[in-house]
DNA sequence: CCTTCTCCCGGCAACGTTTCCGTAATTAAT
DNA sequence: ATTAATTACGGAAACGTTGCCGGGAGAAGG
């Protein structure tokens, strides 16, 4: 069928081609040419639009030109170039996963999440770490305009009312889901737990454990689980009657040495907090130490509840009661709306989902 | 300077061709037109190739040809598409880290360290979760040919003896660098702790805290880590003249429950271990479960040590010993090998980096 | 005045795909 | 038998870059 002396012209000039590549792509190396749909076409004398069909399993394509075409991949382990679809198709299949830290479970859990899922349905994950830096978070958002991933799952680390990153992100038409960590003001999906609830309910079982100088250590005050979440502890002193004191809202710097200080001094003052409530397992932690350093009986003389997503909590000294939120849940439910929003954009229609933390008494509150 | 008429009349171009790439692209949407280089282009009055190669601070461009592009690049929020630029250039700026787990806090510490100076770099990350299954791992590392990726950061869940995938990974010529768990005979950079002289120590350090029946917990014996740690383990028993009893060699299934009854069950047999070894936090944390389950006193009837990361190693109780990795600067070494690999290939020799792990003495072993 | 050189810029091909279109050959409908 | 429809394939443009050329204008040197 195939005429001997093409072949080997085809044979003659490949080698040409494939040497010249190898010398122009790495200088040496024993990697072998490169195969493409140029390549196939031409060892299958088919045209490229012609394999590139049949690899695709399009109805225009005899059954068995689609067989020996795909044969004839499989053999030589054909992979698509994915750079070459994505600047034709305006798609990378690919989305970005943004995280202030990465050295906490909650944010660990929601990865998982969010990595499991995207994966499921094809899609591969660009993870970005922004240290609590807002700059470093914007400089990362600001390049996201180019098609290098077509949707963005974000937890902020920007001020609430300093987002025009993600509008401009908007705008451009890449679709935003956030969890968390969220902004207002946004037409997009957004995944939090019942943060005010969680607070408050956290605080009034302090109250209840028979705390009345509570103190509260927020991650920060310009960010939408700080506030709700004071916002919470707050509400719950006030309905108790106990006096809200500014001076024992203790505010993280994201700096672990100066957190520790901050905490540290809270607790030491005279007619100091029977009872802290942290927003973050990491400034439970902090509290832990402290307490060791300065022989501080927890529960007795201090009680303490973290939001925290640690499976070592419930192994602590002593254990750590916790506001535990569906962490895991959150990624998966934030990459599906994400995907509605990429693949179904008539279907999709931005929501705010609100799910459930579970607060777990254990001896940290005297249980 | 610029005529009128023309701009009136690309105005009006730009925006008929703007409103059509609107349609074809999203249908419906508040979304602009992209801005390119021919766009750029347009509005200046130059060719593509002056803006390309202002824009890349060309000396075969005019100072203030330069400043002209530059400026309303900046004002029209111009960004490169990668994925054209990929395409050209065969490379994507992108590497693939690849992991077993995700809930594990060495892992964790890796990939921090990993993504932090891979960005330093101007690298992007794509982070792949194989949960410990080899056919997945397979899978992923076999769609790795086709240029998504420059390199491949890798700690392996597949058997030491089942890396085809890497080699023919390694033959297309895409660099793999791998740490802690890792293969064999490959012409590339293995990054890894003394394993074998921790586990040595380790076991040894239990002998000398009075245990004579040590039991060892292995994540797997077909993969480097475990190979190594579990002759250190055994050397140890040798050396003191310990028999090594191969039913206190516990492998794990990668199966929490699974593993669970499996430490349990070896706790719980008459004449059972006075000592526990482990490799992975996940079964020091299943450990202290079935000790409190069952009121094994911990370390009083059985003495436990494992190699560990968690943050909250010393606040356990008892607090936990550890055999503690490097693991961020381990992810840092990885990344910034791969990256000689890519981009100074010359100077690159692949070497086996051996890094120091360190045993930190706490209650569980009766300190 | 002619040559040579430098400076600046534009044209064009190429990277590997996808997809719109055209078309030849075969089959079905009239 | 002629036309219409269908099947199966190829050609070519396009996605947004980069980089090799080539060339015109002006300066410098003879």
């Amino acid at each position: 069928m195939a005429p001997i002396v093409p072949d080997g012209l085809f044979a003659i000039i490949n080698f040409l081609s494939s040497s010249l590549k190898r010398i122009y792509k790495k200088g040496v190396g024993m990697n072998m040419e490169p195969i493409n749909l140029k390549k196939l076409a031409s060892l299958l004398h088919l045209s490229i639009s012609t394999v590139s069909k049949a690899l695709r399993d399009s109805h225009e394509i005899s059954a068995d030109t689609k067989k020996r075409v795909m044969d004839l991949a499989r053999e030589l382990n054909y992979e698509p170039n994915p750079y070459a679809g994505s600047l034709r198709k305006f798609k990378s299949k690919t989305i970005a996963v943004v995280v202030p830290d990465i050295i906490n479970n909650f944010f660990i859990f929601a990865i998982k999440g969010i990595q499991e899922t995207a994966h499921a349905k094809g899609y591969h994950v660009l993870i970005y770490i922004t240290n609590e830096n807002p700059e470093y978070e914007k400089d990362v958002v600001r390049h996201m305009t180019n098609g290098r991933v077509d949707g963005v799952v974000i937890s902020l680390t920007s001020p609430i009312d300093d987002t025009e990153h993600l509008m401009h992100l908007q705008e451009k038409g890449v679709p935003v889901v956030f969890f968390d960590r969220v902004a207002e003001g946004f037409d997009s999906t957004i995944i939090t737990t019942n943060n005010y609830e969680s607070a408050y309910n956290g605080t009034r079982y302090l109250i209840e454990q028979g705390c009345r100088r509570i103190a509260h250590c927020q991650v920060s005050d310009k960010i939408s689980i700080g506030i709700d979440r004071l916002n919470g502890y707050k509400k719950a002193l006030e309905d108790a009657g106990i006096e809200v004191r500014p001076e024992w809202i203790l505010t993280s710097k994201k700096d672990s040495a100066h957190d520790a200080t901050l905490i540290e001094n809270a607790l030491l003052q005279k007619n100091a907090p029977d009872g802290l409530f942290t927003s973050v397992e990491t400034h439970a932690l902090i509290t832990y130490d402290i307490c060791r350093k300065h022989k501080i009986d927890m529960p007795g003389k201090l009680k303490l509840l973290s939001f925290s997503n640690m499976p070592t909590a419930h192994l602590l000294k002593p254990s750590l009661s916790t506001i535990t939120q569906p962490a895991f849940e959150i990624g998966q439910a934030a990459v599906q709306q994400l995907i509605l929003a990429l693949e179904k954009p008539a279907r999709y229609i931005p929501e705010k989902v609100n799910m459930d933390s579970v607060l777990i008494e254990r001896e940290s509150t005297g249980k």
